[in-house]
RNA sequence: UGGGCUAUCGCCAAGCGGUAAGGCACAGCACUUUGACUGCUGCAUUCGUGGGUUCGAAUCCCGCUAGCCCAGCCA
C-alpha cells in the first residue's frame, strides 16, 4: 500500500494537479448534465482534396481525445460532396495520416456520397413542405439578388413556385436533363437576413460529373450546409467539431437539422484553427515548392503536412503532446515551432538510443595508443534508461571527432580539446590535447594527444575531474553517411511571405546535406528508426533516400543548448 | 459602413464576482561521462481601452479600439 504523498488539508500530489479544461469539454459536460445528449460521438469530416497538415492534427486528435475522454466513438467521414474537387487518391494519404496519428475510427468509415440517397429524400421533404424551390438564376443573378453585407437581398423571381412545380423541377434536375448551372434547389429562408448564409442558400446543384463513388448515379449534388448537418445526424454525431469560419452557418446547421426533423440533432461547436509560426501551409505555396523542386515532395521534411513530420522523425506522441500543450480556445493564435521541438525531444528523450555519430569530422590521433591495438567498449544505448541495454563501440588509435571540439587558441569557458588541455572522450579515456596537423591553407587537418591508460570509463578512476566530454567514433571503424540537417523553410526574419508579391521569402540554407562519420551499428537501421546522436540531435531514417546498410538521416531537431561558441578573433 | 467572433506575460492558455494557474521561450544557479537531461530560482500590482455597478471586477453593464470570418452553383 502507498502512502499518499503531501498530505495537505486532505489533499494528494494528484488533487494539487490542475487539470483545466477548455471551453468544448465544458459544453459537452453542461450537455450530459443537462441531458442534452446522454453519450457523446465526434467525426473527422476531410474533404479529400490534398494532404493534411499539422493543423488536421489538431481537428483529429481534438475529436478523436474528446470521444476517448467521454467513452464515446469517433467516426472518420470524407465529406466528398463535390466532384469537381475531390480525388480518391487522397483518400488514402488522409487515412494513412489518421490511422499514423493514432485516431481510431475501428470499422466506422463512412462517406458522405453514402447518404445521397436521404439527402435527396430529405431534400423532397423540403419541397414539400415549402422550405425549398427551384431556382432558375444564373450564378452572376444570384450574386445580384445575393445583396451584400450592408443590404439586405432581392427575392428570387421563383420563389414561390408551386410544390408541384418545384417537385417536378427537381426531378428533372436529378434525371439530367438540366445543363450544369442552369437550375438549383435553394432552401426558402429569409433574404434579408443580416447572415448571409440565411439568404436562400442553395442546397443543391447540378454537376455532370463522374464520382468516385457512386459513379453516374447523380449529376446533381448537395451542398455542403445541407449535406454537413445531415451526414452528421445520421451518423449520430452529438457534438459536430469545426472551425471558426463555419460560426456564420450554425443557424443554417440548426435550420437544416429542424426542417429535416432528425431526432436527436446534433450540435456544431467552433474552434480556432490552429497556426505555426513561420511554416508554410498554403497549397498553392506548397504546389509551387514541388513543381520548382525547391523540396522533395508532399513530404519533404522541411514542410509541416503530416507526411513530412512523418518523414523528418516526429512521433503520434509528440503531435499529440504538442496539439495538448497548445490548447483549444476560440482566439486566433499562432504557436512556435519551438512548442514543437519542446515535444519531440520530450518524446525521445527516454526512447531513441544514443550514438555516436561526427557530423563534421577532424581526425584525431592517439599518439600513445598502440597502431594495431583495437577495443570494443561496452557502452549503455541509454545512460537514463537501462532496460535499453548495452552495445560495443571500436575503439583504436585513430578517432574522428567534431571540428568544433577542437580550437588551437579557445575561448574563455571553451572547455574542449586545445594544446595543453584533457579531456574525457565519451565512454572511452582521457586525452591530453598535443597539438594539430595544419594544411597549407592553416586549416586543421589532424588533433594530436595521448591517452591515460587508468583513466578508461567504467574503470572507476576519479583521481582527477575533466571539465569537458566530447564525443567520437574510430576512424578505422566508422561508417560514411549521408546526413541532412534542417533549417526553417522561410527566412525568419523577413517572414514567410514577401511584403511585395506574396512570394515565400525562402531560406537558403532550410537544408545543409553533409557527409558524416557514425558509429558501425548505424548501418544496420531501418527506415523510421530514430535515435540520439549524442550532442548534436535526433536523427531519423529517411525513408524514401535510405538504401540497405547505406541509411541517410534527416536531423528531427537539435539539442538545446546554452553554449555558444564565440568568434575567432 | 450589416452580421458573427476574439482580445489575459515574447508564444500558447486557465480563470466564470473574492483579489492573476500552468506550459513553451528566456535568464540565473546547482548537478552532469551529452555545455543535453534533471533540479531549483526568476519572469503580468495587472487582464485591448475609457467609464459604470459593487465592500470587492480579468470576470457584470455601457461606450470605444484593434484583429479575424462572411457577399462560391467550394468545404
Amino acid at each position: 500500500m502507498e502512502e499518499p504523498k503531501n498530505l495537505v488539508n486532505g489533499e494528494t500530489e494528484e488533487d494539487n494537479t490542475v487539470v483545466s479544461r477548455n471551453f468544448i469539454e465544458n459544453a459537452i459536460d453542461k450537455d450530459l448534465e443537462e441531458g442534452v445528449y446522454d453519450h457523446v460521438q465526434t467525426r473527422f469530416p476531410p474533404e479529400p482534396n490534398g494532404f493534411l497538415h499539422i493543423g488536421h492534427a489538431k481537428s483529429i486528435l481534438l475529436n478523436y481525445g474528446l470521444a476517448k475522454e467521454y467513452n464515446g466513438k469517433f467516426n472518420m467521414r470524407f465529406d466528398d460532396t463535390n466532384p469537381t474537387k475531390e480525388r480518391s487518391e487522397f483518400m488514402d494519404s488522409i487515412i494513412k495520416d489518421v490511422q499514423w496519428l493514432g485516431a481510431d475510427y475501428e470499422d466506422r468509415l463512412f462517406h458522405a456520397s453514402d447518404y445521397f440517397d436521404t439527402m435527396y429524400e430529405k431534400a423532397v421533404l423540403l419541397i414539400k413542405k415549402g422550405k425549398a424551390y427551384i431556382s432558375e438564376l444564373t450564378s452572376d443573378e444570384m450574386r445580384e439578388y445575393r445583396g451584400t453585407l450592408t443590404e439586405p437581398g432581392k427575392n428570387d423571381p421563383n420563389r414561390d413556385r408551386s410544390v408541384e412545380e418545384n417537385l417536378r423541377l427537381f426531378e428533372e434536375m436529378k434525371s439530367g436533363k438540366v445543363e450544369d448551372g442552369k437550375m438549383t434547389l435553394r432552401a426558402k429562408i429569409d433574404m434579408s437576413s443580416p447572415n448571409i448564409n440565411m439568404r436562400d442558400p442553395i442546397i443543391y446543384r447540378v454537376a455532370h460529373m463522374t464520382h468516385a463513388r457512386t459513379g453516374d448515379k447523380w449529376c446533381i449534388y448537395p451542398m455542403y450546409d445541407f449535406a454537413h448537418p445531415i451526414e452528421d445526424a445520421i451518423e449520430g454525431i452529438t457534438h459536430s467539431i469545426c472551425t471558426l469560419e463555419f460560426e456564420d452557418h450554425r443557424p443554417l446547421y440548426d435550420w437544416v437539422v429542424r426542417e429535416c426533423e432528425f431526432e436527436n440533432p446534433p450540435r456544431q461547436i467552433e474552434f480556432a484553427k490552429m497556426y505555426l509560426t513561420n511554416v508554410v501551409t498554403g497549397k498553392r505555396y506548397i504546389k509551387k515548392l514541388v513543381e520548382d523542386g525547391v523540396v522533395d515532395g508532399w513530404d519533404d521534411p522541411r514542410l509541416v503536412t503530416i507526411a513530412s513530420l512523418r518523414r523528418r522523425g516526429f512521433t503520434p506522441e509528440s503531435i499529440k503532446m504538442f496539439v495538448e500543450l497548445c490548447g483549444v480556445s476560440k482566439a486566433n493564435s499562432s504557436a512556435e515551432y519551438a512548442m514543437l521541438e519542446y515535444c519531440i525531444r520530450e518524446d525521445l528523450k527516454l526512447k531513441a538510443k544514443r550514438m555516436m555519430a561526427i557530423l563534421d569530422p577532424v581526425k584525431l590521433v592517439i599518439d600513445n595508443y598502440p597502431e594495431d591495438q583495437e577495443e570494443y567498449l561496452e557502452i549503455e544505448n541509454n545512460k537514463e534508461v537501462p532496460e535499453m541495454g548495452t552495445r560495443k563501440l571500436p575503439f583504436c588509435k585513430e578517432l574522428y571527432i567534431e571540428r568544433d571540439d577542437f580550437m588551437e587558441e579557445p575561448p574563455k569557458k571553451y572547455f574542449r580539446l586545445f594544446p595543453g588541455n584533457e579531456v574525457r572522450l565519451m565512454n572511452a579515456y582521457f586525452v591530453t590535447c598535443t597539438g594539430c596537423v595544419k594544411d597549407e591553407n592553416g586549416v586543421v587537418t589532424e588533433v594530436h594527444c595521448t591517452y591515460d591508460p587508468e583513466t578508461k570509463s567504467g574503470s572507476g578512476f576519479n583521481a582527477r575531474k575533466v571539465k569537458g566530454t566530447i564525443h567520437w567514433v574510430s576512424a578505422r571503424h566508422a561508417i560514411d553517411s549521408e546526413v541532412r540537417l534542417y533549417e526553417n523553410l522561410v527566412d525568419e526574419e523577413k517572414g514567410v511571405y514577401n511584403k511585395e508579391d506574396g512570394s515565400l521569402n525562402l531560406n537558403p540554407n532550410s537544408i545543409k546535406v553533409i557527409n558524416a562519420k557514425l558509429e558501425p551499428e548505424l548501418a544496420n537501421v531501418k527506415e523510421y528508426d530514430k535515435f540520439q546522436f549524442v550532442r548534436n540531435g535526433f536523427f531519423c531514417v529517411d525513408c524514401k533516400d535510405s538504401k540497405p546498410g547505406k541509411p541517410v538521416f534527416n536531423r528531427i531537431v537539435s539539442l538545446k543548448s546554452s553554449f555558444v561558441l564565440p568568434k575567432k578573433s
